[in-house]
RNA sequence: GUCCUGGUAGCUCAGCUGGAUAGAGCAAUGCCCUUCUAAGGCAUCGGUCGGGGGUUCGAAUCUCUCCCAGGACACCA
């Protein structure tokens, strides 16, 4: 309906205006309309009158069958009330299409990878990693929804220095156990995660593992943490298409190639005997390293390899969502791409701000070589998955914030996503009473009343709704959606009864709630929360 | 010191491509169960939009400056 009313205004306006300068907005105050535009306030100075004569200009020019009053008001807004039919079609549209109610094809199956979390497996997950894990699953839902092709990509550092660590702190831990003394120095992994793996080793094969290289520790660590992080995400709901490996990159030659590659082009100098890339050249503030004058690499040029190969495999963009403490890595890493001759503009890059965890009013530090961070897994078990996912689906990606332990244990009704499966629960609890009564008899004369109206006007606006979310990027637009359609539910189910004795009544009325029911149900699947039949 | 994010009701946060009287939830207070789930509804209370200047018909929104919080400034990833 806004797009529609945009193209209406744009014919009334005897002006070269592009579509997208047409504002058209749901105003907060019922008085101002069902929508509005301040499109006449906007050209006052184009044409060098006053937004009142241009509006009414304009208003004299529209005539619309859809259009049942038109307004001015204020400086200049135009106010429109529109024919109620569409949201009656709307509904009809919403009980055919079930589960797909709200798909959109706004992003034209392009090729979407989303890459996130990505954390190195030294450890396991904890509550950071679930935000990350979170905002990623829920970004890739929702433009999956509208239309995107999306693949999700876990990317495991399994080439550098901390896998050794791995190793050795494994190997360690594991010789302690077999009386051998040998201190795990500071910069190894301390995690309580470690020492169990060195007892299972130790339990299953005694002593016989005792001159087994470090990399052959590496290689177990590895696997046995990367199943754990896998079944952790899985814990609230979130998988992944692809896993890819650094080591991978090496194997294949795809690191040297884009080395050499970076090389040839002269981009790279030898200095102080390590080898850097002139990525000042393109915006970044100062060259970086890519070989270290030990001869190892830098976490860059892997990184630019396997940006290269995401480029390659034919993504018409990549998304990685980092934390807060990369965004130096921004200018860096697209200045890399320009270098190698792509468009940088391939690479959105969301930066994710840090969760802070409170405990009894104070910070607990998050750091996987103490031991102390809560993980995934207790998380879960404390706090429940749904309440994650809303948690952390609520809050736009760059506010820093803080989890509060304690409130969240209380597990009390503050928590949004129990009002917003009450209302789904409330209304499977009503079509549970509904017994043989047919809800697609076509003879219906009855009208609905001013607060269904309210709940089809919300339901109406699920697609776009979708539409927004998936281009603007955020989240957190489907769960204030979410509240906004229980919250209206919850306000009309309190206004009328939805079973009556009036047959053509109660068929309408249901078939109304139905759609609040698929309406719900979709909105918190692309969150990857369970709508509950009962509470 | 430089850069990045934030600073909106007691608390947690929306609103930010400039627009109508700044919104929700929680907390507080008062009503509403002889009605399909009261984990609900209705209402009240609550604000120098961090401070100050600027841009204009109009600023929470843009701009400058200062203050506060967190983060980043490696031949760590």
């Amino acid at each position: 309906m806004k797009d529609k009313l945009r193209m209406i205004i744009i014919d009334a306006i005897d002006a070269d205006i592009k579509l997208e300068d047409i504002l058209v907005e749901i105003p907060k105050e019922k008085e101002n309309g069902d929508y509005s535009t301040n499109i006449a306030m906007k050209l006052s100075k184009m044409f060098h009158d006053s937004p009142l004569n241009i509006a009414n200009k304009i208003v004299a020019n529209i005539s619309s069958t859809d259009i049942s009053k038109m307004e001015i008001k204020g400086p200049g807004f135009i106010n429109f009330f529109v024919k109620k039919d569409y949201l009656i079609d709307n509904l009809n549209e919403a009980l055919k299409l079930g589960d797909n109610y709200g798909h959109s094809d706004i992003g034209n199956h392009r090729k979407i990878n989303i890459e996130y979390v990505s954390a190195n497996p030294t450890g396991i997950l904890h509550l950071g990693h679930a935000r990350g894990a979170s905002i990623g699953d829920s970004l890739s839902r929702i433009m999956s929804f509208a239309g995107f092709d999306i693949t999700r990509e876990y990317y495991i550092n399994d080439a550098g220095n901390q896998m050794n660590n791995l190793g050795k702190s494994i190997k360690i831990r594991y010789l302690n156990l077999c009386g051998i003394d040998e201190e795990l120095e500071e910069g190894l992994y301390h995690g309580k995660e470690i020492i169990e793996i060195a007892k299972t080793l130790y339990e299953k094969h005694n002593n016989s593992l005792i001159d087994k290289e470090i990399s052959y520790f590496k290689q177990l660590g590895l696997e046995i943490l990367l199943e754990e992080i896998k079944s952790d995400l899985k814990l609230i709901n979130v998988e992944f298409d692809i896993y890819s490996s650094e080591q991978s990159l090496y194997d294949t030659n795809k690191v040297i190639n884009a080395f050499n590659s970076l090389k040839e082009k002269g981009y790279t100098y030898e200095l102080d005997g390590a080898t850097w890339l002139k990525t000042s050249l393109f915006g970044d503030e100062k060259d970086r390293v890519l070989i270290k004058n030990d001869s190892n690499n830098t976490y860059l040029l892997p990184d630019i390899a396997y940006h290269m190969d995401k480029i390659n495999r034919g993504y018409d963009e990549l998304i990685d969502i980092l934390g807060a403490d990369h965004h130096g890595y921004i200018d860096r890493l697209k200045a890399s791409i320009q270098m190698m001759g792509e468009d940088p503009k391939k690479i959105s890059i969301l930066i994710l701000q840090m969760v802070r965890l409170i405990k009894d009013n104070e910070e607990v530090k998050m750091s996987k070589r103490t031991g102390k961070a809560v993980t995934i897994n207790e998380f879960v078990k404390e706090v429940g998955k749904d309440p994650i996912r809303y948690f952390f689906a609520a809050k736009a990606m760059d506010t820093q914030m803080d989890f509060d332990m304690d409130l969240a244990l209380t597990k009390s009704n503050e928590n949004p996503v129990f009002y917003i499966n009450y209302a789904h629960a409330r209304i499977c609890s009503i079509l549970r009473d509904k017994k043989d009564i047919d809800l697609n008899d076509k003879k219906i004369v009855a009208t609905y009343s001013k607060n269904a109206y309210n709940v089809l006007d919300v339901i109406y606006r699920f697609k776009e709704t979708v539409e927004n979310a998936a281009l603007k990027k955020e989240t957190h637009i489907i769960t204030n959606y979410l509240y906004l359609l229980a919250s209206t539910f919850h306000s009309y189910y309190a206004s009328e009864l939805i079973i009556t004795d009036n047959i053509e009544e109660t068929v309408m009325r249901l078939r109304l709630i139905m759609a609040v029911k698929i309406t719900i149900k979709n909105a918190l699947n692309l969150l990857g929360i369970d709508a509950y039949e009962k509470m």
